[in-house]
DNA sequence: ATTTATGCAAAACTTTTGCATGGGA
DNA sequence: TCCCATGCAAAAGTTTTGCATAAAT
């Protein structure tokens, strides 16, 4: 974990000390290219770092999760979140409700949607999630 | 729960039996203006019809989240997800940092952006979630 | 030096399962 | 009538907590 990384940054800036237990989850959660249960991280982070604890895991995505850093989802079909790493503050992915596999995009136009509801509700925006549901490519074909 | 519901429509048209467990479960969803979490849902059960059994409710939740009628979400502070009905496939909200406030919005935009995804990445998109996270009217004034 | 964060292990919850029974179609 | 779905209670997981210790600033 580069300490030039922006998610160290976000830590430094609110105060909160630069651990080795955080380090690891970070560098498990960017290796992971997303979609992480909680318990495929602590497996992740017991390859990088066997001496962290699963509870210093939990601590990490629960601070992670409030700094916005992160975000969890239910995706799996399971009742275990997976966490999306919020980069720039934003995540996208379209899920396929028969083989679960996840597809993430990047481009999302919502900046505007963004601006007028910030106006409309009078408040402020700093990120979102947008999850799309549906049928992919390999499962259409099956249905045939 | 009116027969006519889309819901119950739903059920049907997958052949899921119209249970009185099912009806009721749809009835507290319905009562409680969404995000409700598991044991908020069970609650609300057990006042309509406390012959209801906990294994019910999560079967219930379990299979209308796979019908696409429902959806699990984080929202905060406990690791158990809040429920969310998938009015018409889409469900769209702002989420306050601070307190946890939840402001529903209904009208989205992204019909446009489901049909350029759907040809872009050749599948099917039946629904979506979309969440925002910031800081509402409330808390900056807090803050300041 | 001062705290904040950690690791451990136990406790607290939440969700899932097996099985005999009841209720929809 | 047939068989899907239920209720119960136990089992299986997952997440949280308390506390002494270590490590970051």
């Amino acid at each position: 974990m580069d300490s030039q990384s922006p998610y160290i940054q976000i830590l430094r800036e609110h105060g909160c000390r630069i651990t080795q237990a955080r380090k690891v989850v970070l560098r498990a959660l960017e290796n992971a290219a997303g979609h992480y249960t909680s318990a495929q991280i602590i497996e992740a982070v017991a390859g990088l770092d066997p001496s962290i604890g699963r509870a210093s895991v939990f601590r990490s995505l629960e601070l992670f999760t409030r700094l916005g850093i992160l975000r969890p989802t239910y995706i799996s079909g399971n009742m275990t979140p997976a966490y999306v790493l919020m980069t720039d503050g934003h995540h996208h992915h379209v899920i396929c409700n028969k083989c679960q596999a996840i597809h993430d995009f990047d481009d999302c136009g919502l900046d505007e949607m963004t601006r007028q509801l910030e106006k409309r509700l009078n408040l402020r925006i700093d990120g979102h999630l947008l999850e799309f549901y549906g049928v992919c490519a390999d499962c259409q074909v099956v249905d045939a």
